[in-house]
DNA sequence: CGCTCTCTTGAGCCCGCTCAACGACAGTGG
DNA sequence: CCACTGTCGTTGAGCGGGCTCAAGAGAGCG
């Protein structure tokens, strides 16, 4: 199940930190070859389900997803979760500015990544400045979807939820209408800030208003009505 | 009004990006002087309610705070508005990935900054390690942020994001538990999903029992009790 | 004094949550 | 082969937290 498909189709992006982008909403695909080859970096695979950190462990390694989805999330110590981020393949997670991890990052699906040693942090980004603004532009990048996910979650109604996901989505993981959602409907209710039961009635009330269709699973959308969607965008 | 002795109070950080902060959620306070006395800077000073820049201005400068407080928000096409962040002196904001501004910037009440040509950040960047290791930092900071921000958002009571927003006010603006929020209700409201309403019975509701206590003016806050609080924060 | 802006309070409603049941499907073991 | 079990998704009924709409209370200011 090679998912870097999902890759190759992506615009390629000029190495410098000010490049201009198609558009900024793009996921953080930065000359891939470059950092999954990097000497650097250790190649390692998860299988679904498994733990790549939690919350509170020692942040020895940050992390570039070479295939599958990782899913980043803090609990509440009610046992509420908030899912911060979906990582697709040439998107990078796991960089942070005290000792320990800050969220949990795990496997949605088997997953494929290529970690480096924070403590070569510093010299990897002095000695090889490309390296080093493709990661301050990545950091931009993850900064800028967390604010539009902030829209989202204090602003956006259930329905408007779903459109930007499933737009998202499919922007991401497609070049077309038809995608693969990688994530069961908890994780989906966990990053909208919705119950699980929220999303199913949301997403049988999309398709009875013909905006997407499912697939032979619930878990393959195609879209339908683009236009419309994006309308409950913004 | 000098609100720089906010900052005075704030801890010193080692300026290596790999630094060990105290905790995690404190502001981007990166070695004051350093950046604010940077040659490369401009100061300039807003007045209350001018906007420094608009959700797709020409992103010409990003900006460290000075004194004052600046808030960072985005609008909805039918004017629902989300403020992302309130930057206090030492936050770094303004840095994009693409040609322009994806969010507008508004002065909350009069403010100095400090503005950087961004066309001279590639250079500042390789030229001056340090300062770069500080921006890394910051964007570090305030993706951390966002995090946390996002699972109040999507994940909290209304009580339990004005117990949050208070308490990090509090640690922001002052070391003790007496403060004053520079920002009006509808900012608060804005900032954490709720409408003004709610903010204010919340408040009312917080003060009746006995957790805060409101000074002279409605914008005076004082931590009654701290540990039920936090209690209500995660 | 009137005007504006900000904040508070009240009454009622609705969107999304809770609780609960059910169906589809995949293992798994007899 | 079927029964059993666990996981995942859907659907229904009813509730409630936060929203909407509306009015009023203060404070600042010309």
């Amino acid at each position: 199940m090679p998912v870097l498909t999902a890759t190759q189709g992506q615009p390629r992006v000029p190495a410098g930190i000010l490049a201009m982008r198609a558009t900024a909403t793009q996921p953080q695909h930065v000359e891939a070859t470059t950092i999954e080859r990097h000497p650097n970096g250790i190649r390692r695979t998860f299988i679904k389900g498994e733990e790549l950190f939690a919350e509170g462990d020692p942040a020895e390694f940050f992390y570039k997803v070479v295939s599958g989805t990782v899913r980043t999330c803090k609990l509440l110590s009610d046992g509420r979760r908030q899912i911060e981020a979906f990582h697709l393949p040439g998107d990078i997670f796991g960089l942070e500015n005290g000792q320990d991890h800050r969220f949990t990052a795990e496997a949605v699906e088997d997953v494929v990544v290529v970690s480096f040693r924070r403590n070569r942090f510093t010299s990897l980004l002095h000695d090889d400045p490309a390296f080093g603004d493709q990661l301050m532009s990545s950091m931009i990048c993850s900064l800028e979807r967390a604010h539009d996910h902030m829209v989202l979650l204090g602003r956006k109604t259930a329905q408007e939820k779903l459109a930007t996901f499933l737009l998202d989505m499919a922007n991401r993981l497609s070049k077309g209408d038809r995608f693969d959602l990688p994530m069961q409907r908890t994780d989906i209710a966990d990053h909208l800030g919705l119950t699980i039961e929220t999303v199913s009635r949301t997403l049988t009330q999309l398709v009875r208003d013909g905006l997407i269709k499912f697939g032979a699973a619930g878990r393959t959308i195609i879209l339908n009505n683009r236009a419309r969607l994006q309308q409950l965008n913004a």
